[in-house]
DNA sequence: CTAACAACTGTCAATATTGACAGTTTATAT
DNA sequence: ATATAAACTGTCAATATTGACAGTTGTTAG
């Protein structure tokens, strides 16, 4: 099997434009019996309207269609990859509750497929997804490729997110300083500027300073919203 | 290989003491031509002082010298392993700048492996690190290794970080109401008690009610630290 | 039917925050 | 030497928060 031993390193790591990269994955995951090849990736941030990009190769009235109903909001699969990292198989079962979502899945062709979610920095969650028409997945066919499946997921999301996230939120590659990391990691614990003057052996006010250019960098409107950014980002 | 097959998801999925599950993550380890393994999870919470749990067959004195010397702190692995789910060697570049934990980790046996980590719920951090003593490990054998190591890695930190978590942080399975879900959320983003007010067209009262509601179920002393827990433990 | 709970509202005082003003000091890199 | 950035400090007024008081209303499960 020598794609799989030559792809991995050069293409993944290397490569900067996220359609040829998608093209690799797309290409492992044909490699391994699956015409269909999706990636999305969803950023927690902001938390009242979270941001997803989507790239797949799935059939383009499918993924128009997809869009257009907002598919995402109700799909189990992203249901269950934003809880758990365990792989999820497409199964009747899984769909129970959205039948025509699943009728209409089918009727394009995505009848057999295999999910997995990923997370990296704290509130980015990637999920890579396997489909096909023509075969079921046997318990067997499974059994046999869930390392390299679980090994795809992994190098998908690794390599994709590292693209993908900068664009999606730029304060992404903020740089804070020293002391702003500080003060934020004890007001995001809940200490009151006051409480960290004592703490740090510094005036409020500089507390106050530091956070206020911490939120500044961050493009946050507050306290608050600069601790949540920080904290999900991994800055802290 | 039939360990690999049965073992798989009977213990990992059902048990649910970790020594147990670590002894099967373990044997997999072994499997695969590890003599030692390593399981680590950190929580980013609190964030001032996260909280960390060790598991290993190491030699119970490397253990002891490990926690001791609070060696977390500086093992380039445990670095490595909170910005990145890539797996990474144990080479003397890496080490190149802790020279003496390097020698004292390879005088107890410690002398060639590898590690990965993982993250699940936002802020949860797992590493598996295998190692053993005898033999380098060669690219040829991690080509060939690699898909069951990322298999391994994935399922090592789903199984045990779900017994783990709830252990060292108890709010992570607090019940939150929809309303102060909802409300946490624009807080989250920065919003005042007031806007929200406006946006979910209640009193700025409530809002308040219900943050505070929240706050005492997180164990968090103000809005802040109630959205940073809220966000970071995937309630958001 | 009724207990329990989520959701909602009111007021008031003490504390905390934010934003805008205007600086000094210290370390680091060119 | 000197520019740059980080770190630090001061004051004041407008807003926001927290905490403690004391309730009503609607839904749901036993």
């Amino acid at each position: 099997m020598k794609p799989w031993q030559e792809i991995q390193l050069q293409a993944l790591q290397t490569s900067n434009s996220e359609h040829l990269l998608f093209q690799t994955i797309a290409a492992l995951g044909a490699e391994l019996g699956f015409d269909y090849c999706a990636y999305g990736l969803r950023l927690a941030l902001p938390l009242s309207n979270p941001k997803i990009v989507k790239v797949s190769n799935y059939p383009s009235a499918w993924q128009a269609q997809y869009q257009a109903k907002n598919y995402c909001a109700i799909d189990p699969t992203v249901k269950h990859a934003l809880r758990s990292s365990q792989p999820i198989l497409w199964t009747d079962d899984l769909f129970a509750s959205t039948a025509a979502f699943w009728e209409e899945a089918r009727s394009f062709g995505l009848r057999y497929g295999w999910a997995q979610s990923m997370r990296d920095v704290p509130g980015a969650t990637g999920m890579l997804t396997l489909a096909r028409s023509d075969e079921p997945l046997s318990e067997t066919e499974l059994a046999a490729k869930v390392f390299k499946m679980a090994w795809l997921t992994q190098n998908a999301h690794i390599a994709l997110s590292r693209r993908l996230l900068p664009k999606l939120l730029p304060e992404a590659d903020a740089k804070l300083s020293n002391r702003e990391i500080a003060v934020l990691r004890w007001t995001a614990d809940g200490k009151t500027a006051g409480e960290i003057a004592g703490i740090m052996k510094i005036t409020e006010r500089t507390v106050n300073f530091h956070i206020s250019n911490a939120a500044t960098k961050l493009n946050a409107s507050n306290k608050t919203a600069a601790a949540v950014k920080a904290a999900m980002l991994g800055f802290l």
